[in-house]
DNA sequence: TCGAGTAATACCGGGAGAGCATCATGTTTA
DNA sequence: TAAACATGATGCTCTCCCGGTATTACTCGA
């Protein structure tokens, strides 16, 4: 088994891709340091990094295990003040997982609901991709989501917390947002489109697909994350559908236009949990919600 | 922090309620273990277990740290598999280009093929034309394309995928489609020809060119896609030459005729991959597929 | 061709951890 | 009630691992 102080190490090295920075930010020598990564990489068994004497860079298992290990670090920090919050009589513990977008809209008020209900338990708030939320769940590392469809209803219990409206971005000086009207599809058709992610925020770009005649050859950017479009609107790369909710996000020199399409309010965000979540702070609130087991 | 040594330790202990047994369990003298726990507990800066000289039992901050000491167990175990699996090339990620004809005809049984070789591999597919694939491999964005010639055998590595026949593209009404014989370079001279663009769809540009006797006066369009081209066929602007795969396109009103040219199979599909391109899902796949290095 | 940059290797010394022996303490039993 | 037993903690010693220093090996650029 390899050891934490080899993972810091391999982090490190990682980060910077330079033995003799890395070492320096450890605190240590690069000897000790190359030693310890040589160890890594018996130890699991695959190159993890690949090195000649002028240049580092990682590997394809290197940039997996690097995730692994940022993972382990994280847990293993956060464990050990879990084990204290409870040991000095604290009632409890809740980790939720939101989306960055659903922290602009309903995120606060929940908080402020669950403040009334459990004063007395402790709230790590972590932001994360659905994707993300629902891996947490599954382990263990998180108690609660905020999260998009779809997910696995034979594992989670879910509730609708909150539904809303798809809205176009547009630079604010763009033509469009001088429109009078909804936004139709045809004003589309020669726009560059700043595009959701197939893989990483699939919910959006599904929905995107369903309700809108996406022109492919117009997409300019594959992302992630609304923020992230958002600030390339600002900077005018191109248009995008956003979440009502993105509006709250303040960014300037971005104007948000309605969209004539079908549904109304297509856009929906879900409690989720684990159905056999035991962590009887969750349970509590989960009674006291009223989110009935569905 | 503690160390992994410690977590197995606390472990075996918590599981056993007895340090004599966990030792025994973990191969090592009691003693050593003891401290083990000591250390952890002070790392930890909590009593995990309640003990006596006769009972050990954990403490609820105990029962929580179990939690994530098992969890941390299983991802520290798990890792490893991953990365060597990433490194043999049984999982992680292709990107694989392909030029919009080839769609149509080899890359369906490839992707089969390939979901077959490594069926743990992510496939992402991008549609380009071959010099934005050439760029692609270049700049590492892209792993693998599917190409048609010239590009630079002293980057690149190739495999023949496919050849097929040139066949000319005529409105299904166009009295040529009423021929019985094979189109000759005669019965086009007064055609007007829908022309493949010499930058952009170099290949065919310069296969027609060798092949047939054009005359540049008839040429009416340039473009740089079979797709477009046998669309503007279709709406009768013009006659076209393009590969026998663009039958399959399925675009009504339009009729293919055999040509009466010196080559019979002239027209290419490359697998192209960067010589030194070290994604092991792409050596593992070369390798299965036997794409012999040429 | 030489010097600079950088990772790997050789060698050494200190400290952490394992084992053995023993202690402390509470429980069982005669 | 006292002795034997069970069991976790502690003291001591020895070994081995890890870190530091010095050096080597190799590549690139001037």
């Amino acid at each position: 088994m390899f050891t934490f102080d080899q993972l810091t190490g391999f982090i490190a090295v990682a980060e910077e891709l330079h033995f003799g920075r890395a070492a320096e930010r450890l605190n240590m020598t690069q000897p000790p340091l190359s030693r310890q990564i040589q160890k890594l990489e018996k130890t699991v068994g695959a190159e993890l990094l690949d090195r000649d004497n002028r240049r580092v860079e990682l590997t394809a298992a290197g940039r997996a295990f690097l995730d692994e290990a940022r993972r382990l670090m994280a847990l293993a920090s956060r464990a050990p003040v879990t084990a204290r919050r409870i040991a000095s009589g604290r009632q409890g513990h809740l980790r939720i997982g939101f989306t960055a977008a659903s922290g602009f809209s309903i995120l606060g008020p929940l908080l402020e609901e669950i403040g009334a209900i459990v004063p007395d338990v402790d709230i790590d708030l972590q932001e994360l991709v659905t994707g993300e939320q629902i891996q947490g769940l599954l382990t263990g590392e998180l108690d609660l989501g905020l999260a998009r469809p779809p997910f696995d209803t034979e594992v989670f219990n879910s509730h609708l917390l909150y539904r809303e409206s798809m809205v176009l971005a547009v630079p604010a000086s763009h033509p469009l947002a001088d429109l009078k009207r909804d936004i139709q599809n045809e004003d589309l058709k020669d726009e560059p489109l700043i595009m959701h992610s197939p893989t990483q925020a699939r919910y959006f770009y599904d929905l995107v697909v369903r309700l809108h005649d996406i022109r492919h050859e117009n997409v300019v950017h594959t992302v992630s994350q609304i923020l992230t479009m958002v600030s390339l609107v600002a900077a005018k790369r191109g248009v995008a559908f956003v979440p009502h909710s993105a509006t709250a996000l303040g960014i300037r020199g971005v104007s948000f236009l309605r969209l004539a399409s079908g549904e109304e309010e297509p856009v929906e965000l879900h409690a989720i949990w684990n159905r056999d979540a035991k962590n009887p702070a969750l349970v509590r609130l989960l009674r006291d919600l009223e989110f009935a087991a569905n």
